[in-house]
DNA sequence: GCCAACGTTGGC
DNA sequence: GCCAACGTTGGC
């Protein structure tokens, strides 16, 4: 039973560091969606995101940048360990233990697409509205309307 | 490598 | 609590 996923998301990864063919090759294929630093994103995954929630892989800060695949959420909001540890670049030396302040979800592998440049987004006047095409938008985490990731499920099955 | 946008920091 | 300086993001 592949119940519909009732919210959707876009979410950034740098393929340099997690691209959807590492994410199809993970344990599991499931990663733990550490380091995001930014609290609106947080909140994103700490208080919306549910399991199974429809997500846009979207490959940022690479030569073609664009969704590349469909992933899920996975898991509920846990603790990120990264920033504990002082030898990671996610390292917070203000969080305690005790008092977590960065939290993130898992996400899973669903399957991988054609890539869905950003260029052929923004020529598509169905999705203008868009969040991530929004002028100097910086957030890793942003939400997607049914009816923004209803039209891209179409325009990515060619 | 440039630069616009914008979140965060810290002095006041 | 304002706001300037600074740092980061990310497309180009």
């Amino acid at each position: 039973m592949a119940a519909t996923p009732s919210q959707f998301w876009l979410m950034k990864s740098e393929p340099d560091e997690c691209s959807i063919d590492d994410l199809a090759r993970a344990p599991r294929q499931t990663v733990p969606w550490i380091g995001v630093r930014n609290y609106q994103a947080r909140n994103f995954m700490r208080d919306q995101m549910r399991l199974g929630d429809g997500v846009l892989f979207y490959h940022s800060s690479c030569p073609e940048p664009g969704i590349a695949g469909i992933a899920k959420v996975a898991s509920a909001a846990y603790p990120d360990a990264s920033q504990f540890d002082p030898k990671s670049p996610y390292f917070d030396a203000k969080s305690k233990p005790e008092a977590p302040r960065w939290v993130h979800v898992d996400v899973s592998y669903v399957r991988k697409t054609h890539l869905f440049g950003i260029k052929q987004m923004r020529e598509l006047p169905e999705l203008d509205s868009m969040v991530v095409l929004r002028p100097g938008n910086r957030l890793s985490i942003t939400p997607v309307s049914p009816e923004h990731w209803e039209f891209l499920m179409q325009a990515l099955k060619a």
